[in-house]
RNA sequence: GCACCGAUGGCGAAGUGGCUAACGCGCUGGUCUGCAAAACCAGUAUUCGUGGGUUCAAUUCCCACUCGGUGCUCCA
């Protein structure tokens, strides 16, 4: 396949360098608040081009690491009178619960940097080895940007002219120049730190991500992901560390996932415009259409987060689903159709040449939509035929071996976000609606559709449709068909 | 302020120097149904932010402007 590559600016193959398998590392969030959405439509990019690269029969190995120290974790921490790493566990715990909740594959080694603070000193000492690393006076030490003359080649910066003294911080007077980073932050009174053969301090936050990919990877990986903010400074940092270390390219191919917009604005807090995947679940939005809507759109465009669109991936969603039902179902006369084959076969090939191509998401969705619409149109029309289904349905298989929506596990996740609502007193945030629609079991709308099923029989229409309306009220919908009476929590 | 990216129907959104501008949702009408729902059919942008230019031809290339976003500082 061919991915854009941020270094270089153009559309590469994506391919393992002489080793049978593809390396990849994703730079993962750091613990300190619940996911939002914008953290994961970049993970969810990810998780879109892992499966579908596995899915073209590439071996991955997929390394993302966990930030579980810095500023922020230890000012939030101590704000709660907990040590780190008992208030990171709570966001990590919550992190991979969500990413579960949104189909993403876990990581083949997830790497936390408090594991990892040997790795990043032996780093940091390589560099000071050869004076690229260098420690000021507090005890903190700093990457030489003057040791690495290809600094900025990643997001094309032209860093002459703002070098030394243009803009030098205040605090930061200790260091030879304004663009040196921190790989090694000295220890203050009160603060998690480490003894090490640097002194006592804790790590800068760009080293963690050159130590776990260097040691779980090797020293040239084939592709490095992350937020296309995390561009500059921090890949070009590690960039910069790691080239310098070991010599050689750190990774050949880098992916940035562009931020999205939440109701065309930028997401923020101070807009009342910012959402965790916890808020959106508690409002009633489904976990699988928050998945399909932030992978519709593809990972270098912008895209517009709104929540009209999000009921339309739900109800694209119930579309996809009805079919393969229908397609599962089966009962089509024998033989095979042509037209429909042939209609098959272009949704395939349609599909695979989308992701293929720079991950087009949007195309490969539409190409699987024509053969829905195709294969319904002649299913009504009697010209599908049993020969058909299990081609039909192993492209099906195949969408969903990426898309993963067709499985329906909404409401049992919406149970769990419930669930997690209540045990954080913060069950008053749930919509009233969704607590009543989950509070009904499924027995109950059982006999509920049997009884209405049963006045439909001795014709007493007003009594069917009060249960019908009754139950919609509450979120449940009764579809009655050929076939019986099916219903399903909207 | 400097640099970069984007602007396509009611909404989300793909795409291309020239065939009827994908796909999804919504809406309207029809088929089916006791009525609905599901499904299908038909309709729903003479037009791709605004103004100029290049070209036989531009939504697609160039310039300016407007608006939105991003980076220059922590951020997916």
């Amino acid at each position: 396949m061919e991915l854009f590559n941020t270094l270089g600016g153009r559309i590469e193959p994506l391919e393992p360098a002489g080793a049978p398998e593809l390396r990849m590392y994703c730079c993962g969030p750091t613990v300190y608040d619940y996911g939002h959405i914008g953290n994961f439509r970049t993970f969810l990019h990810v998780d879109v081009l892992r499966r579908f690269l596995k899915q073209q029969g590439m071996t991955v190995k997929f390394v993302m690491n966990i930030t579980d120290v810095d500023d922020k974790i230890i000012r939030n921490a101590s704000a709660a009178g907990k040590p780190i790493s008992e208030y990171t566990e709570k966001y990590e715990k919550a992190f991979f619960e969500d990413s579960r909740s949104l189909g993403i594959e876990e990581p083949d080694i997830v790497a936390r940097a408090t594991a990892c603070i040997a790795d990043m000193v032996t780093l940091i000492e390589k560099l000071a080895q050869e004076d690229i690393a260098y420690q000021t006076e507090d005890g903190s030490w700093y990457f030489r940007i003057a040791r690495f003359p290809e600094y900025g080649k990643l997001s094309r910066k032209d860093f002459e002219g703002i070098e030394d003294g243009a803009r030098v911080d205040v605090d930061e007077y200790e260091k030879d120049a304004a663009r040196d980073f921190a790989l090694w932050k000295a220890c203050k009174p009160g603060e998690q730190s480490w003894d090490t053969a640097l002194g006592c301090g804790r790590p800068g936050w760009h080293i963690e991500c050159s130590a776990m990919a260097l040691k779980y990877l090797g020293e040239s990986l084939d592709l490095h992901c992350g937020g296309e903010d995390l561009m500059f400074p921090h890949h070009e940092n590690e960039i910069a560390q790691s080239e310098s270390a070991t010599g050689h390219t750190f990774a050949r191919h880098w992916m940035h996932v562009r931020f999205l917009l939440v109701e065309g604005r930028k997401m923020s807090k101070s807009e009342g415009n910012f959402y965790t995947l916890r808020d959106l679940l508690l409002k009633g939005y489904r976990a699988s259409a928050i998945r399909f809507l932030l992978i519709s759109v593809p990972y270098r465009h912008q895209m517009n987060f709104t929540f009209e669109s999000l009921t339309e991936s739900t109800n694209a969603i119930d579309r996809l689903r009805t079919f393969h039902q229908r397609m599962l179902k089966g009962g089509f006369a024998e033989g095979r159709d042509e037209a429909v084959a042939a209609a098959t076969a272009r949704a395939e090939q349609g599909y695979t040449a989308s992701l293929a191509n720079d991950l087009n998401t949007a195309e490969a969705r539409a190409a699987v939509f024509d053969l829905v619409r195709a294969a319904n149109s002649a299913a009504d029309a009697g010209t599908l035929r049993a020969g058909n289904v299990g081609e039909i349905l192993r492209v099906l298989d195949l969408f969903d071996g990426v898309f993963a929506v067709l499985k329906d596990n909404d409401a049992e996740i919406t149970r769990a976000a419930l669930g997690w609502a209540e045990a954080e007193g913060r069950l008053s945030e749930a919509a009233p609606e969704l607590v009543e629609n989950l509070s009904f079991s499924d027995e109950e709308i059982d006999r509920l559709v049997a009884e209405r099923t049963q006045a439909k029989k001795s014709r007493n229409f007003a009594r069917a449709d009060a249960i019908r309306n009754d139950l919609l009220g509450k979120g449940i919908l009764i579809e009655d068909s050929k076939d019986g009476v099916r219903w399903r929590r909207k």
